[in-house]
DNA sequence: TAAAACGAGTTGTCTAGACAAGTAAGGAAG
DNA sequence: CTTCCTTACTTGTCTAGACAACTCGTTTTA
């Protein structure tokens, strides 16, 4: 039997019996040295715990420890219904980061836009009870938003378009589908890389006019989340993002 | 960019170009010597090939390259949308296997009927091109159609409702979540089991009566499917110039 | 006060070499 | 002819060291 396979189930035990998921591993120089076995060795070891989804690598940082029933929750109750109405409109936003694109060929496709066109990217996480669970692109052409970039600081997106530039958004067209993480998602998520995401992608028309105003693309990890699609009710129910 | 990953995509066209499945990748050694790397540089590579399941390692003989048709498609044109309003109710259906249930507790809920209930089950599978898409549960109370294991003989489920029990049905709320294949779901499907799953779970109303006639649960494979959510055509803004 | 630079600590990548373990084929011994 | 052994080649594991890339808190600088 490999070293490696003996130390990764002593880690499993270990971290079942004493650590908490949000806590992290001992650095692996100090596992290696506990051990006394080489770093590499040690990566091996804690590679199966990924793999396993387990723990979540994060450079710089340390190795975290998720939630030890992951695989269990999914289809437990943990998970919460969103309409698919209210998606990529939530109030507690963070910013992970902003982009100015110039739209290549599939993203203009897409947006029914030139190839050419400048876009803005923002892209934000949604947490609830502090826990990630939502990643989202918000695409934006910047012709409609000369200063979105400064405007914006979290909170209501969709908000802020309407209060400013006096735009309210419909839904026209929403294509779901399901994918592995990339290691970003994964990251940004705290989510196993062999775990699924449900994702969205929809274009956003301003109400009046008709015109593409946004494009988003939002993906949410999937032991927690699913999408609800109601009847179609009576409309201007989800008029409130606050609530 | 890291060299493994370039390495990793230069093999992966490689593969797709002049391999066929069942023969053997070069060893790590020529290959370390081709691209003049390190050899645990090319183990590296072969990784992430061996994670996305294009290939097989083979301690002794080699580096066997497996089926190769999946991974590609996956976020290729390959895939086509299909509107969730169409969803379980599709003419090409192959009966699976039939089963009659006592609902448990878990079931009776999601179906809105009384615990121990008689419950048909249907399973089906739909297929494209020859090709396994979609597995789909069907959930009937017995009472509503005594008779109907002795009718149903593959095709559509709705149509023989309709025809028979004159039943029109409704989709009442659909509840989209992603998952990882069970090993039935993965063989059924010819679908790896580490590529994920879209799940939609469904009840069907009588449109007249309201009574719930129908709950699905259709498993897709998401490397060649994805739902699409049309807009609500709200009669009400029709005069919108942007439709 | 705010921004920039630094440093310590972490994971990520690459190289290098050694030996173990498994496979297959060919030759030697029975 | 069959069996066993050797040999060559493959993947698997482990060690060792170096540096890159990243995070975060501290210190320095403007």
């Amino acid at each position: 039997m490999a070293i490696y396979e003996d130390v990764a189930r002593a880690l499993e035990t270990e971290i079942r019996e004493k650590f908490r998921s949000g806590e992290y591993l001992p650095s692996e120089i100090q596992l290696a040295q506990r051990f006394s076995i080489n770093r590499h060795t040690v990566r091996r070891a804690i590679d199966e715990l990924v793999q396993a989804g387990m723990v979540l690598r994060q450079q710089g940082k340390g190795t975290l420890i998720l939630e030890h029933s992951l695989q269990y929750q999914i289809g437990a109750r943990g998970r919460f219904s969103e309409s698919v109405e209210a998606m990529g409109h939530h109030p507690e936003a963070r910013i992970i980061g902003r982009f100015l694109h110039r739209a290549d060929q599939l993203l203009a496709q897409k947006m029914w836009v030139e190839p050419g066109t400048e876009v803005f990217r923002i892209d934000t996480l949604r947490c609830i009870d502090g826990k990630p669970v939502t990643l989202i692109s918000h695409y934006l052409p910047k012709h409609h938003f000369p200063d979105l970039e400064q405007q914006y600081r979290g909170g209501s997106l969709h908000a802020l378009l309407e209060a400013r530039y006096g735009l309210q958004l419909t839904r026209k067209q929403g294509l779901i589908s399901a994918g592995m993480p990339t290691r970003e998602e994964s990251l940004l998520l705290q989510y196993p890389r062999n775990m699924p995401l449900l994702k969205i992608r929809s274009n956003n028309l301003c109400t009046r006019t008709g015109a593409l105003v946004e494009y988003s693309v939002s993906r949410s990890r999937a032991d927690c989340f699913e999408y609800k699609i109601e009847p179609r009710q009576n409309p201007r129910t989800e008029g409130d993002p606050s609530s």
